[in-house]
DNA sequence: TTGATTTTGTAACAAATGTTACAAAATATC
DNA sequence: GATATTTTGTAACATTTGTTACAAAATCAA
């Protein structure tokens, strides 16, 4: 078997192919061919294994209670499906998995991939830190959820893509992302910006953001 | 020393006397005594290692660029102070930590607690478990942060009180209570909840609801 | 009960944000 | 460079939500 493929996938990388092929070979493990459409994974469904993405792509749909789909995100590979949900108390399937194009999955059952991390220190590491991002990006979705306004949201992003001493920023993120980031609608960040602009809080350059008054716009992270 | 306390502590629970004392006997760890009112760490300082609140009470504020607290966490013992941010590539403080009573905190620094969760599966499946629960509560929390309108957190917030087969719910909250859970302001939610039973989704008799369209609720849900 | 306090409903109005549509600007593709 | 595609700004208007103020209703305390 060639596992240079599984070496590129985060829970995996930095080891050897030495290493990689010693571990699995003692290891039980399967690959599941999806087609085009079919159904991964039902949300509430229990997570009884690792699953990743090889080859393909796959969807997450959450299920309203009027049984219409929403879609939630794409999972290309080489990413792992709900890796979160693997342990913990509530380890279901937050929503319905569904391959987008005929996939690959690669799969370990829980206690197989239990072993791999007590057998090998760098992909315990791994999925610590898989997981633990996972938790930061939630926690940091929250903070700017929880501001009210638009204006605060974009203030407080600013200032924190800043840093202390930093006076510019350039955004990485369109205004599209943004806005979703926010849960807001996209031309409301437009006019915000703008609104921002005119008030001598920040100079706007397309990407680029100066930071005009430093302190009047800590002041809108307040509200 | 007297390992009882620890057997307590989440993330050395199931472990035998024996094995609490084998394990701990070859790692590094300490115990930090913390005055009332002092700084235990600092917003966006590097987390460095596993602490665990022995006795005592802790609380995370966070601090906004105007210098002023908004929002505060307690953590009484026993229990862990930022376990999600130990690992992943954002491991900072996301909060000032501070002793509100005199505190004792059990520290093991993070590469000695690496350790530990290598040499002993019960560890590293309640860490596991941990931060796992951690992320899952926090999908659970941005599911409902991120309906738009008060009309679809109601909707969903009734829907998920009554749950499948029950048609009335009793409110523990009072509007104000509400409001505040939802970040909007306490009219709003007179208001939507008029307009909800003007349009015959509900019927309203103060603190109870009950649920006249289930199908039509639902469809709110989906903003 | 009676009086005080809290909770709730409501209305009028202000402010913020969403929606839609379109053109300009920027970027990618060939 | 020319062309297609994506991103962005903007305006007009609709909708939602906030704000303030006040009275009715419910709850609490003596």
């Amino acid at each position: 078997m060639d596992y240079s493929l599984f070496l590129k996938i985060p829970v995996f990388k930095g080891l050897s192919e030495d290493e990689a092929e010693a571990l699995f070979s003692t290891i039980p493990k399967r690959i599941r061919k999806i087609r085009a459409g079919a159904v991964i994974a039902l949300s509430g469904e229990t997570v009884r294994s690792l699953m990743i993405v090889m080859s393909g792509l796959v969807k997450g749909e959450m299920v309203d209670y009027a049984g219409r789909t929403i879609k939630i995100e794409n999972i290309p590979a080489p990413g792992a499906l709900a890796p979160a949900f693997i342990f913990g108390a509530r380890n279901r399937f937050p929503v319905n998995v569904i391959a987008v194009t005929d996939t690959e999955l690669f799969v370990i059952d829980k206690q197989d991939f239990l072993k791999l991390l007590e057998n090998n220190e760098k992909i315990l590491v791994n999925f610590l830190n898989l997981i633990s991002n996972r938790s930061q990006f939630l926690s940091e979705k929250i903070k700017f959820l929880s501001f009210k306004t638009i204006r605060g949201k974009l203030a407080q992003y600013i200032l924190q893509q800043a840093g202390e001493g930093v006076s510019s920023v350039r955004m990485d993120m369109t205004r599209n992302d943004l806005a979703e980031f926010f849960g807001v609608a996209r031309p409301s960040i437009s006019r915000v910006l703008r609104e921002l602009e005119d008030e001598d809080y920040v100079e706007v350059r397309g990407k680029d953001i100066r930071i005009i008054d430093r302190k009047k716009l800590a002041l809108l992270t307040m509200d």
